[in-house]
DNA sequence: CTGAAAGCGCTTACAG
DNA sequence: CTGAAAGCGCTTACAG
């Protein structure tokens, strides 16, 4: 489509676009006088012909501005260099940590990233998964939204690694969610807040299930009572729905699923001129890009995304390194939290 | 590299990580008893052959659950249905609108996007063009930092198309920076600034030096005195490093070349405990996420990045209903702007 | 309409 | 060490 393009009468792209054809091992060949399959040698396995001929195919492939097509060399080997990250949004800055990780941990192993999205649908991360599989070497899944059996059947077919997601038998890359909630749960506790609701995010999201686990096991191990609201959309706006539930829950604090559900939650309460943290004290996950713009600046649960998305590759490409060992988790205290008052959002419906 | 690992002893990964053989159009030939080529006319060409054919192969691929392997059929004809974007730098969150923009309209065409990062560098820029080039039907430059001689070497060797860049001959797209430029100078004169400063970004950015241009243009019209700034970083560190010049440049308003900057620059005053917009009146551009949660909001000239991602996209394959429109800016009015101050930051250097 | 063949640009056993 | 050949999975003139 793009080369079939007549050029426009109008626009003066005579020789632009219009591609000029590439130098080839063959044209190499021909030039440095050997056969093909030598230059081939030459080119991808340095030392291992005699060296004077190396020399002589490096000059003429210089010559020629040469480069290797990375497509015709996937053919016969399979190996394309290029990695799949598969994102539910890429519109979620939470995905921009992961995003940013794995495209360094990627591009310092000489790999290209192929990112897709799958907006939040499990179906069309399917689709995804299977239109790009033929195109890289190992698939990403940035936050899936699949079943444990799609997600297995995936990894029997091509090399896969998972983040903030468990299935037995699939690499992952997975966070220790206990020091992060435990400081959280107890910095709320401290400053006397006895109620507090955790903001869920989609139900198909493992890792919102697992953030509400654990808060579940240290807030009974603090004493405080917990109230699950949700689920939600993992965005501003679902942060924002869930005012009236959190108002009718009768919490004096909240933990939501993540930053955008925690900033969402805030704006809503200000824009009703209530007070954060006196009305209610908001915690988020994550510690994305913007955090700490807000107002006030949001208390987190800090998850190193960056690390996730450069070790999800790592594993990937098999230099697990730190394979199994789960990323560390701290809050960070901002401004978001501080005591409740009397007047708290949800006083009148205790 | 990633198959040729030895599964390791402890991980029970016995069928995993190794690639089940995906069908080909041969299986399918045996199966439907036909010539292979009749195969790939069938799948690639519907409603070019017999009808009757037709149904037998799609039923035959079907029932092997058949996948067309995009780098088999990029070799003979050239075209990979992928598209390749350079950015300068991943991390900054001017990207992320190119990107989703640019990755929404490649998906509904049925292309993949390729990203990849020249981290600020021209030289870097260049390399990775070269590299991603053989496996794209196009390059967008997301952010340029090469000469115009570069620019024009590639696009002569495949489709491009530049964002907020402009080189004789090359397809671009390109914003309209006078309304919004007009709006944020008005704005600042009607509050009484009569002397503002431009932070100009990298120097190597033909926008920041075309923003700086359009500012001087309509603050000579307006009749303010306009001092530049910089060139700095196009980060929040580039913003706070400002500081100092600005405080010596006397203003009482600065228009920064970003919204980082801008942000970093708005941190910096804060943190030295003077009151913005009292000490200095910011504005940004772009109107990136975030730049609604700062503290004080701020005030920016938004240049829709989400649709210049798209249309660029679209402006690769073709489809140009709007080549060589500009794209709107506005200003967004928010609360880093206001009236200065008796004692703004710059007073003492008058 | 369909088959047989050549070719896309590489890699890699197989000989010598 | 190097050449000649086959093959990766498709597409597409060329015949029939």
């Amino acid at each position: 489509m793009i080369n079939k393009e007549e050029p426009k009468a109008e626009l003066p792209r005579t020789p632009s676009m219009r591609r000029r054809a590439a130098p080839t091992i063959y044209d190499i060949a021909r030039l440095a006088e050997v056969n093909p399959s030598t230059v081939s040698r030459a080119l991808s396995q340095p030392g291992r012909i005699n060296i004077k001929t190396e020399e002589r195919i490096r000059a003429a492939a210089k010559q020629l501005n040469y480069r290797v097509n990375p497509i015709a060399r996937a053919l016969p080997t399979g190996r394309t260099f290029t990695i799949g990250l598969i994102v539910a949004d890429i519109t979620n800055p939470v995905m921009f940590g992961i995003v940013r990780g794995a495209e360094h941990a990627a591009a310092a192993s000489g790999y290209t990233l192929i990112i897709t999205e799958s907006q939040e649908s499990g179906e069309r991360e399917a689709t995804a998964a299977e239109r790009v599989m033929p195109s890289v070497d190992g698939l990403v899944l940035g936050t899936s939204r699949l079943g444990d059996e799609k997600i297995r059947d995936l990894a029997e077919r091509t090399p896969l690694v998972l983040i903030n997601r468990d299935v037995e038998g699939v690499l992952s890359v997975l966070p220790d969610l206990r020091p992060g909630v435990e400081q959280a749960v107890h910095h709320l506790r401290s400053l006397g807040h006895q109620r507090i609701a955790y903001l869920s995010g989609p139900a198909t999201s493992w890792i919102s299930r697992r953030r509400g686990e654990m808060i579940a096991v240290v807030a009974a191990e603090q004493g405080l009572e917990l109230i699950e609201i949700g689920p939600g959309a993992p965005t501003l706006d679902g942060g924002r729905a869930a005012y009236s539930s959190v108002v009718q829950s009768g919490v004096s604090a909240v933990i939501a699923y993540n930053d955008l559900m925690a900033i969402g939650l805030m704006r809503e309460v200000a824009d009703r001129d209530a007070p954060v943290p006196g009305a209610l004290s908001v915690i988020g996950f994550d510690d994305i890009f913007g955090a700490d713009f807000t107002t006030p600046p949001l208390t987190t649960i800090r998850t190193p995304l960056d690390e996730a998305g450069r070790r999800a590759v790592a594993l990937l490409l098999g230099k697990n390194s730190a394979e199994g060992e789960l990323l560390p988790t701290e809050l960070v205290l901002r401004a978001s939290t501080g005591t409740p008052s009397a007047a708290h959002l949800g006083q009148h419906a205790n």
